[in-house]
DNA sequence: CAAATTACTGTGGTTGTCAAAGTAATTTGC
DNA sequence: GCAAATTACTTTGACAACCACAGTAATTTG
């Protein structure tokens, strides 16, 4: 992984909101969808992963069922909610705000009024 | 404040290497010269501010020495150090990289290639 | 002279993330 | 035909950054 761990903490939710946005998946697939989405910039931990599946579901804005896999692994396919594509939406709107709250506090002079 | 924590957290270090390499400043200017650069949008928790301080310290990014107040309260002055200066370089390269990223895993659709 | 402000420090707790290990099935390679 | 790799999910224990809260101490304002 070329990213550090905490340039992309906070958006876990987001990136996994992102993907079932477009359609049901399970883990190992999200897993994949984030390495290419991030083209191969960065890679999820598997329990990191799990556990935010299991953070949206008990905060409702995902729901799982079990796949009725006649053959290969078991699988449980999550679902977004309408109160997880709210909060998508919303974490959107926010990072683009955020965006460049971060950029003024990292690049912003002082001398110059700290707006521009 | 109206930005999640989250989002800002592994820039911390960076922010305050940002307002030192503007010149030498104290805990209480740091932690007004981020609500001026944020234009009141954040705020820095004192202790996550002091801890970041000996944490910069100890990693040899900034040194500190006690001002000389004549009067008013006993002041701990910080500078940022050549490898300050060079984690500072860095870390904004790396925001640089990462911001793209993170906003094609949150926004990014998996059907058009994954790349645009 | 009390209250607000400036200025720094310490304690204890929460949260997100990760490494490592485990379970279990399927597919690929020799 | 069997070992190794891959798919797929889960649990445990630890860590680092951050925060709320409390404390100390001086100065300035009303």
């Amino acid at each position: 992984m070329a990213i550090s761990k905490d340039l992309i903490r906070g958006h876990t939710d987001t990136i996994i909101l992102n993907i079932l946005s477009q359609g049901d998946s399970y883990g190992y697939q999200v897993s994949k969808s984030i390495r290419l989405l991030s083209q191969q910039q960065y890679e999820l931990n598997e329990a990191t992963l799990y556990t935010a599946f299991r953070r949206l579901e008990k905060g409702g804005a995902i729901a799982s069922y079990w796949g009725d896999e006649t053959q290969g692994a078991r699988r449980k396919y999550y679902t977004i909610t309408t109160s997880g594509q709210q909060h998508l939406t919303t974490a959107l709107q926010e990072w683009g705000f955020a965006k460049d709250v971060i950029s003024n506090l990292i690049t912003g002079n002082l001398n110059e009024g700290a707006s521009l």
